[in-house]
DNA sequence: GAGCAACAGTTTATCGAGATTCTTGTCAGA
DNA sequence: TCTGACAAGAATCTCGATAAACTGTTGCTC
């Protein structure tokens, strides 16, 4: 899935690089919920016509993680505590109905997948020397919590699950920063679904994943409850770590 | 949500006018799985340019209705039983958990949009004269089952339940005509769900629901192991009632 | 007759500009 | 000081054309 690091494969059309390159950079936090998105920046920073640009920013909007208003442009979605409620109820509960058929149907391809996922998960270091999340790290995540699931044998179901993850990838500096969480044992949760998973222990594996998903969710609305609902207004907030997109990376295609 | 019959708002953009022409084309019916769907003859059928098909159709692509290659444009999703059996299952599974909440959660607002839509349901006939399902009925439909849902206060989940249901949409022709089923009574599935929600009977709703979602793509299954699975193949099959798409309707926005 | 290469016709991806619509800032009047 | 109208500026939506890629056919070689 991951492996072929070597391999780049050039993406077939000029509105697929752009639409990877935004995609990632949304569900990496380097953009703020509420942001504009200017055309025009966008098409100088690419090097690329508005077609492209517009094209790539149309397919996230359809996936819910930017926001169209039509003669108005885009915007990344409006972060509300409503909405992280709502998206981490569904996610576990979701997530939970996909690891129970997992657990029940995975077969001898899903352990050893889970095994070598959470291998790689294990030895990727989680922050940056400057204290960042790596993406290399999120990467391995995802990919842990994807083989997790895959043995559920059912494509509608993880797509599901991976579209709703995504929509919670766009929080994630948010709880990192916001509500900053040193005690979690991020690696020990990992590990014990890793064991339940494979112990075909689907209960218990339900119930740590649980915790797993509503953890940073809780603690952010928690936050905000405390520090009034404008607490998650980007903005307003303690400005954390670099949170400008990357845009003096700025390189032609 | 379809009460308003004259206001007809104008849809602001273009885009978005040949996007739910489309949409609702697919939905019904109007195009096979497989068929290829040819810039030209959409631009030519529209009277718009390039540039507002391709959007719509890429919005299409993106909710999983159509599949798009790289250089060899879009075409409708294919059938396929494996397909058919996970979307089923995913379905059932994610509808009833949003049942059971909207059981446990839905409140009066909830318990009068449920009796509204299914008497609007009751009153509107299933086929047209010629035979054909009814446009209208689908909307009723539709609406029906939104109502029941609509009580699990998480539209989240409410959103992945109606893409869930939209991509079967694709399928109902062909269950329609290849698994045509006349013993079915419809009507008495519907009446049972408003009465079991409405008493607040999660587990028999849920029965009802299961039963009532699974029965045509089961017979489809069924249909489709008997002839071969080239059954599927819409090209293929006994041809049904006009299966060409309504294109001679054209009219230019 | 099978396989391959070149060619013409068709279709798609991308571009840059024009027509519309929205946004912002200024100014007059209450 | 506040409200509302107006105009300039900026952004979006749509268009038609060009460049690039694909498809199918023909003719050639073995």
């Amino acid at each position: 899935m991951s492996y072929a690091v070597g391999v780049t494969t050039t993406p077939a059309t000029r509105t697929e690089q752009v639409y990877d390159i935004l995609r990632s950079e949304l569900l990496n936090g380097g953009l703020h919920p509420g942001q504009k998105l200017k055309m025009v920046e966008l098409t100088d920073r690419f090097g690329v016509s508005q077609s492209v640009v517009r094209e790539a920013l149309t397919r996230l909007t359809e996936q819910g993680l930017l926001v169209a208003t039509p003669q108005r442009g885009f915007r990344v979605r409006d972060l509300s505590i409503e909405d992280i409620a709502e998206l981490t109820e569904t996610r576990i509960q979701v997530e939970s109905l996909a690891l129970r058929l997992a657990v029940e149907r995975g077969d001898l391809q899903w352990e050893t997948g889970i095994l070598a996922a959470h291998h790689r998960l294990e030895r990727t270091p989680v922050t940056r020397e400057d204290g960042t999340v790596s993406e290399d790290w999120a990467v391995q995540h995802r990919d842990f919590h994807q083989a997790l699931l895959t043995g559920c044998g059912n494509r509608r179901l993880e797509s599901v699950v991976n579209s709703l993850r995504d929509s919670s990838e766009l929080y994630r500096r948010w709880y990192w920063v916001l509500a900053d969480d040193h005690q979690r044992d991020l690696a020990r949760e990992h590990r014990q679904l890793k064991e339940l998973a494979l112990a075909r222990d689907a209960g218990r594996a339900i119930e740590v994943l649980t915790e797993h998903i509503d953890r940073a969710p809780s603690l952010l609305i928690a936050y905000a409850r405390e520090h009034g609902v404008h607490g998650l207004n980007p903005q307003a907030a303690p400005t954390p770590q670099a949170p400008q997109a990357p845009q003096d990376q700025a390189q032609p295609l």
